[in-house]
DNA sequence: AATATTTATCTTGATATCAAGATTTTAATC
DNA sequence: GATTAAAATCTTGATATCAAGATAAATATT
């Protein structure tokens, strides 16, 4: 019996009336998410940079030379506040990692673009993790992967109709 | 196409090698739980509590009469550091949501009780955050349900076991 | 052209968390 | 019984985040 099991067990014994298949589900995806994040920060340990840091160098380096966007850009892809966003790239750029140019254009806006050392590094970590990736998932076999993520996808795509 | 989708395409845009299935599954799954917790942190703001304050006080009304579980116990049942579940225990003390009372038997522990403000306010949140939680899986099929659950259920039980 | 509005980023103050170590009490060993 | 080790909780210092508002530049309006 898992720890969500239990949690469950104790619910039913004090709230019998509670419908707890919801949090079966629910609290076992919170648990699912925080094993797999835990483990795909051992990579990001392993080099000395945070999930923070790996995100904003990673969607650099998929955005295709010069791998270079504006905060404004990183930001739309990232679920974060623009506070958070500033104080991500203030990071990088301390350790070399990222470049601000501002932009010639638009005084108001920078260019946010990985350095050699930055582009060195996230080619290599991002390939790393990819492997963890990969064997993370491995315990399914290739139907289960396809359910799993047809089921995400449906929930995904029901949660964005709802937000706009 | 969502959110992931145009991200998977841009990296087999940059390295046509890598294998992007994996992250079809993390990059949803991490997606899918930031959108579950976002909507239930809404019944907690509502009660001006936070999703740390609810998992102590929701522990402690399903460990049954007298409601009072050592931090230690606490800390069991939570995927959290010592430090932390002392300032949770400060915070809902302050509120008068909790009360602390050092154990005869033992005076290096302590008893963490619901107070009567604290049972009042937890038993009401609970039932509005278990509708909550039935909204949020009512977009699935009974079937898809428990098809979900079985997937999160294997990849937990395979998880647990590499960790012992 | 002057003023108001919008946009892009950054700043500030507050909160939650962790890792590592300190403190106090209990249990084990000599 | 004195000393050592272990256990339970708390403290400290650092980091990451958010919400709300500040700043500066570009655009729209009059």
């Amino acid at each position: 019996m898992d720890d969500v099991q239990k949690k469950i067990q104790q619910w039913t014994t004090v709230l019998p009336s509670l419908n707890t298949q919801p949090m079966a589900l629910t609290s076992r995806l919170q648990r699912a998410n925080k094993h797999i994040n835990d483990e795909l920060n051992l990579t990001f340990k392993q080099h000395k940079i945070s999930d923070a840091s790996f995100d904003v160098m990673a969607t650099l380096l998929r955005s295709g030379p010069p791998h270079s966007l504006s905060p404004g850009q990183l930001l739309e892809q990232m679920l974060i506040t623009s506070g958070t966003m500033t104080t991500r790239i203030d990071k990088l750029e301390k350790k070399g990692l990222v470049k601000r140019k501002i932009k010639k254009s638009d005084k108001r806006s920078v260019n946010v673009a990985l350095t050699k050392k930055g582009l060195k590094l996230i080619e290599e970590v991002v390939l790393e993790h990819v492997k963890r990736q990969e064997k993370i998932v491995s315990i399914f076999s290739e139907d289960e992967q396809l359910m799993f993520i047809n089921l995400l996808q449906k929930y995904l795509h029901n949660a964005d109709k709802k937000h706009k």
